[in-house]
DNA sequence: GAGCGCATGTAATATGTTACATGATTCA
DNA sequence: TGAATCATGTAACATATTACATGCGCTC
């Protein structure tokens, strides 16, 4: 159960509304790493306040509350950052779990499934590799690494699928070739 | 809601008990993909077969049913794999999680950790690829295609991830010596 | 003042996890 | 015959999703 912890590292970024924590997950982190929805925040805001991890700190307009992590917080969120995850961590990723069951298809469907798989990644790729240079050279330091952070990993990410699907593609025509 | 799907792929692929199912998913599907344990498996195959998706075999010793998909089943398979997801699939992946939020450690710890990252996926990659010398080319047509493919998606994977951390490092090297 | 986006929540339902429980078969 | 593994399940609890519900504040 990795929302709490999700949550402290968001409020030690900065300081957020539960509001503004939602649309975080909206971005991406909700894209590849860890979702969650305001009906599930809300509720575990209020846990971890009670907990004494983060406290309310602004309360503003709309019944806005400011949240942010206390020095207990941040410990916490240390620790468990610094603690390697005794068993490898699983994982629930319905896009791989599509890939792997593609095999399952006959190959005409399976070549198709792939090929638009390939396109896909293609075009996030590029797409992530223009707002990089865009953005140009990182200079601030500290400032924005979570967001750069996330767009590298996306990049590499998108290209090892991109790769992969290629893979799985000169597979499947050279059996193809192989039993015709 | 994957679950069921997963379970009516992996039956696609060969007829199984529950305990099997389960054996599968504490392999490369779970590791990549999709886990589930037993307690959430046998339920979903009640489910599965009173839809009439999947269908009881063979009952073996000690109790054991072997499953299979009926044809319907596996339409509804097909219809699920072709049909692209509506919404970008959000994820759950608790290592993708830690490695965002290593922006919120200091940098030596933040360092610490980066190049447990890098280590880690040098050795994964590296058993990986030595499997992959070991098999052999592939020649049986159809057959092991599902460890083949995950095989493949995870020696890219970590690929990407060592990849990754290594710029990270660099990143964090690079701020370090801009501000001193 | 109408509509949109901000902002928070509850309730019902579905799903997943942990702990508990049982018994058969195989192998040393 | 004792231990390990096969094989299935239920019950209690925790967590997540969906639907519902409310109201403020800003902008046109």
């Amino acid at each position: 159960m990795s929302l709490p912890h999700a949550l402290l590292g968001l409020l030690a970024v900065r300081p957020s509304s539960g509001y503004e924590l939602a649309k975080a997950f909206e971005g991406d982190l909700g894209r590849y790493a860890w979702q969650a929805g305001h009906t599930s925040i809300y509720p575990e805001l209020g846990k971890l306040a009670e907990r004494g991890l983060v406290e309310v700190t602004h309360e503003g307009p709309r019944g806005s509350r400011t949240y942010a992590v206390t020095p207990e917080g941040r410990d916490e969120l240390r620790t468990w950052l610094l603690t390697p995850p005794r068993q490898a961590a699983k994982v629930r990723n319905e896009r791989v779990l599509r890939m792997f069951l593609l095999s399952v298809l006959d190959p005409a469907d399976a070549l198709e499934v792939l090929r638009r798989i390939t396109e896909h990644t293609a075009a996030e790729a590029a797409e992530l590799r223009r707002i990089r240079s865009d953005a140009g050279p990182v200079v601030a330091p500290g400032a924005e690494g979570f967001g750069q952070l996330a767009a590298e990993y996306g990049l590499r990410q998108y290209e090892a699928v991109h790769s992969w699907a290629l893979w799985a593609i000169e597979q499947l025509e050279s059996r193809a070739a192989a039993a015709s």
